[in-house]
DNA sequence: CGTTTTTGCCTTTTT
DNA sequence: GGCAAAAACG
């Protein structure tokens, strides 16, 4: 057995009470009637399953069983009848979870329930947050002022209800992006803060705070009007029902004896009193999360939530489960030297029974071509050796940087796939679609109708629209209503009173449809009649074609709902169309936030630069936290390699089309020699001759860099007019404070320069000189 | 009113 | 270099 200590990590080991443990913890049973299903667990997960009753906070690393010790822990409590079904609550963060959770725990209860009838899990509570939240809200709407059939809005319709707000409120978006504002809101409603609880927070601030602070109940009011919540509220709303309605949180809290609670590291302040808030009464409350894998801070997670464990419920048992079974041992070392830099953790020893394995790899390159290319090579290197394509995923801190890899695979023919890139129901058809079944379900959804008004072109333009919106505000009602009353008495007149009269004939007709044929039918007459299929086939751009596909495809998914409601219900949680294959032979290609939780034999961590990962942005936002956010992310993706792991960085890289040389991440160099295993090339692994050798190697790559630019630069200056100024775009200057760098724009005497050092700047001319 | 051109911002990460 | 919003044009 091999063991790594690293950090400030305490172990503690219950492999003595192995023997005893089912004994003594489950009275009830003899060690030869244990359940099969308890049987393959180690003495931590065994424990953590068994530990039913009393707060419990389980510490899992990367890979040390997590979902497995959540699942048997929820088969346990049904197939011990400790509770039924209904009277449990798991919560997860993604639908992705909450399935396979589902799928895991029926499997388990098959298997367990042996000779007596097969229990189910169906009446489990099991979801995210939100789709619980969900569940609760619809069922006391009224209370808060909503109808039960309250719409969910997707960050689109969020996006252009903020900007309408704030053209009506006479703020200039060009000022303060309505996007701001947005995730200024966000950010009061992740901390569980409503309107009325704000203005002591934040009253005199600046700028875009104070805007939000402003816009914040204006936008609250229009939602309700709206008969919409955004994703937002649908916690923040439950904690108001809940706070309002003492009889109905006791109502829920009675009701589930048994709340566990998935990658607990990730809830945000408003999640946390929430389960808090249901939890206190009986106290049968299991999270299960790692601290070291809080890479959501940026939403509002607060890894804070775990030690408020701790303080809210002193008696908590605490259990950390430490034996990794996927990754090898130098993997695991390297991952564990790499996040013992980082303060402040609870800390937790990963370590493996697996010994041998291979080093980390370590690739140098010269730029994103050929990081792609070698990743490329390697992939097929490992298909030869008969390593399956979905065993193989390539890691990146940034979506943009999937691009180049999508490239070099066409190219090569190889599959691959890129998850979480554009997601299905956020393309624009597919949102256009929806968008008139929410209004066929809702005419009132004022946000769905105004997105298809005019979609196809029906002539109808901002001046109607104002027409409209000011009828609606006066009469204080829908957009749908008012069009119906205009067009009825003539204040809508001409060709435009023609066609929405048609519109409105179609939507009430499409009604009447609504439940007499297959959602499906409906779907497509719908699509026809509207002669929104037609706009899409008349267009001639080249995605065309791939709109109409993905409108097929709506319409298929449709099959799967009993009712239009229950579908538009699922849309509005659901980011993802229900991923196909997961087993498909496809190389995988994902940002490292998406790949949390998943598992490859092999995995090419892409891209580690200073700037990039870590990301500068971040660094600035949020100083140290946000470096140490950054090195949890770099723990993620090396502890998502079961055998091969792979980290590459560029020398070079394209940002907005112009070349920016990198310096290999810090990660890199705070990664363990003794596992870590130089490719050809690389330059960051000499530290034995001293960081001054090492600063000075990377000088020279970037004046190798510097000199293939001069020779770009001067191909272009040869090609294009020269500018009236005397600095051409990509040139290399000096200048006296911030030293050297390249210029990137040129308007008339001021250029905008990327120094290497003090980064991208605004310069007078006459203060640099050509280097 | 609708289409084309220009600008301007942008690249984190997502339920 | 790309995308979305504003501006300019027809």
């Amino acid at each position: 057995m091999v063991r790594l200590v690293c950090g400030v990590a305490f172990r503690f080991n219950h492999a003595p009470m192995l023997d005893d443990l089912a004994i003594i913890s489950t009275p009830a049973m003899t060690p030869h009637t244990m359940p099969s299903y308890l049987a393959d667990l180690n003495p931590q997960q065994r424990l953590a399953v068994e530990t039913v009753d009393g707060p419990l906070l389980v510490l899992a690393g990367a890979g040390t069983g997590k979902t497995r010790v959540l699942t048997t822990r929820i088969a346990h409590i049904l197939l011990q009848k400790k509770a039924f079904p209904g009277q449990v609550l798991a919560v997860t963060f993604t639908n992705k979870a909450a399935g396979e959770m589902r799928e895991r725990v029926e499997q388990l209860l098959g298997l367990g329930a042996q000779s007596e009838s097969p229990s189910s899990s169906s009446g489990v509570w099991l979801g995210t947050f939100h789709s619980i939240g969900v569940k609760i809200l619809r069922r006391h709407a009224e209370l808060l002022g909503f109808s039960p059939q309250f719409t969910i809005l997707d960050a689109d319709d969020q996006h252009r209800l903020i900007k309408q707000l704030m053209a009506e409120e006479g703020i200039d978006n060009a000022k303060v992006a309505g996007k701001v504002i947005l995730s200024i809101i966000q950010g009061w409603k992740d901390k569980g803060l409503t309107p009325d609880k704000l203005s002591r927070d934040v009253s005199g601030e600046e700028g875009a705070g104070a805007m939000a602070a402003r816009l914040y109940p204006i936008y609250q009011h229009r939602l309700k009007t709206l008969n919409a919540m955004d994703f937002g509220d649908l916690l923040l709303h439950c904690l108001t029902l809940f706070a309002a309605h003492p009889q109905i949180l006791n109502e829920y809290a009675q009701r589930f004896h048994y709340i566990l609670v998935d990658e607990y590291q990730d809830t945000n302040i408003a999640q946390y009193l929430w389960l808090r808030m249901l939890a206190l009464g009986h106290r049968n409350l299991c999270c299960v999360g790692d601290d070291d894998q809080s890479i959501y801070g940026w939403r509002g997670a607060e890894v804070g939530n775990i030690l408020k464990f701790e303080q809210d419920f002193p008696d908590a048992q605490v259990i950390k489960l430490e034996r990794n079974y996927r990754s090898t041992s130098p993997i695991l070392a390297t991952a564990s030297h790499l996040i013992s830099y980082n303060k402040g953790r609870l800390g937790k020893t990963l370590w493996t029974e697996d010994s041998g394995g291979e080093q980390i790899r370590i690739k140098s390159v010269w730029d994103d071509t050929e990081e792609a290319r070698f990743v490329g090579e390697e992939v097929e290197t490992f298909q030869r050796d008969r390593v399956s394509l979905s065993q193989m995923a390539i890691l990146v801190r940034a979506g943009f940087q999937t691009r180049s890899f999508e490239e070099r695979f066409m190219t090569l023919g190889v599959p691959y796939r890129v998850i979480g890139g554009l997601r299905f129901y956020e393309r624009m058809e597919i949102r256009d679609a929806v968008a008139y079944l929410r209004v066929i379900s809702q005419p009132h959804d004022d946000l769905a109708f105004e997105r298809i008004i005019n979609t196809p072109k029906r002539g109808i333009g901002k001046a109607t629209m104002e027409a409209l919106h000011s009828h609606a505000r006066a009469q204080n009602c829908s957009l749908y209503t008012a069009l119906e009353a205009m067009t009825a008495n003539g204040e809508i007149k001409g060709k435009t009173a023609t066609t929405l009269k048609n519109l409105l004939a179609d939507f009430a007709r499409w009604r009447d449809l609504k439940d007499q044929m297959p959602l499906q039918e409906l779907a497509d007459q719908v699509l026809d009649e509207s002669g929104y299929r037609t706009m899409w086939q008349l267009d001639k751009t080249p995605e065309s074609s791939g709109r109409l596909e993905n409108l097929k495809e709506l319409v298929s998914a449709l099959g799967e709902f009993e009712s239009l409601t229950l579908f538009l219900e699922h849309v509005g949680l659901v980011t993802e169309v229900a991923d196909a294959a997961a087993s498909d032979e496809m190389v995988n290609i994902m940002t490292l936030h998406a790949a949390k939780g998943l598992e490859f034999e092999v995995v090419f961590l892409a891209g580690w630069e200073e700037g990039l990962f870590p990301s500068q942005r971040t660094m600035d936002e949020k100083g140290n936290a946000g470096l140490e956010e950054e090195r949890r992310l770099a723990y993620v993706g090396i502890t998502r390699a079961k055998r091969y792991c792979y980290i590459c960085h560029a020398a070079n890289r394209r940002i907005y089309n112009q070349w920016q040389s990198s310096i290999p991440s810090r990660f890199i160099q705070e990664l363990p020699h003794e596992h870590v295993q130089t490719l050809d090339g690389a330059i960051y692994n000499r530290r034995a001759a001293g960081p001054k050798l090492f600063q000075k190697e990377i000088d020279e790559l970037i004046h190798q860099h510097v000199d293939r630019l001069k020779q770009k630069a001067q191909a272009v200056a040869q090609a294009s007019p020269v500018p009236a100024a005397s600095f051409v775009k990509g040139q290399q200057v000096f200048h006296q404070k911030f030293g050297q760098g390249i210029v990137l724009q040129v308007e008339g005497d001021h250029l905008t320069i990327a120094f290497k050092h003090a980064g991208k700047k605004k310069v007078m001319a006459d203060y640099v000189a050509k280097a």
